[in-house]
DNA sequence: AAAGTAAAAGTCAAAGAAAGACAAACTTTC
DNA sequence: GAAAGTTTGTCTTTCTTTGACTTTTACTTT
């Protein structure tokens, strides 16, 4: 119950309340807690995924960090989707008509849907390996996550 | 942002809006910053690159400088650059330096560069056979494509 | 004018500083 | 007792920093 990887959570829970995007040094983090800096990852992995509203970014080398980012759940009608429609596959059609809809919505405009629209073709995303619609989730995921996160 | 690269990065940058050409002293520049004097070409060659639209010309001892200049580039030289660095594949580091450049030029907005940069992560593009920057170039060659047309 | 010297910048490789991946070992839960 | 979840550790990859050595150029001396 009070296992390590909760208390790390924890912690990370009550910095986000203060800040919407925080900057941790793994290792430091680590060593804060005594813990090996890969478990820093196992807690983002588990609990600050993107299904809870979280996204990250990082860097390696000289100076690194990773980036931890709230989205902004006001808005869940593109987070249910995101969430349904787009956790694994989704094909061309479908994406399309998911972005039409959040075009009605005025959650994105005409230009972005163009260049959102670019990025997933069939064209696009050319591929040996039959995982187009893999892809096409993920990357669409992706973008509509960042717009989130944008406000 | 704590690597001191960074800061020389921003540094430079910082001189590069009120002149389009700088003339640098490596070696002033490293004393001013602390530095070996090839951590400047270190930042130079991983940061003023050319899909970031910048060019280099210098010469050696005494008297010596480092000249730094971002091109002027007319439509067809912008066009014709983009295809270049696209033409098969692209890491992200290099993708972003395009952007960059794109954005500097008014080509692309910030929105857009947001919108685009997050479709063309390493985490967007996760891939089980090494065709990730294939896939890269060939999604963001489609992106610009159609944002080039529209003017 | 040739030779020597000092003042630059260039090159490259090794060391260092982070984070990522992944699997083995352990613990809890059902 | 098996499955799920957690902890630990090792190895890899990426990016940065440092330093030793080389090359080029301008200036000085003979």
């Amino acid at each position: 119950m009070a296992n390590i990887s909760d208390i790390i959570e924890q912690f990370i829970l009550q910095q986000l309340e203060e800040f919407d995007e925080l900057n941790l040094s793994r290792n430091e983090l680590a060593d804060y807690f005594n813990v090996a800096p890969s478990q820093i990852n196992y807690v983002l992995s588990t609990r600050f995924t993107y299904p809870r509203g979280f996204i990250t970014e990082s860097r390696r080398g000289g100076g690194g960090y990773i980036k931890l980012m709230r989205l902004n759940m006001d808005n869940n009608e593109i987070f249910n989707m995101i969430n349904n429609t787009l956790s694994t596959e989704v094909d061309y059609t479908t994406a399309m008509q998911l972005l039409n809809n959040l075009l009605d919505r005025d959650i994105i405009d005409d230009n972005e849907l163009n260049i959102i629209s670019s990025a997933i073709t069939p064209k696009a995303l050319v591929t040996p390996l039959n995982n187009e619609d893999k892809l096409r989730a993920n990357i669409l995921r992706n973008i509509l996550v960042n717009i989130l996160k944008e406000d």
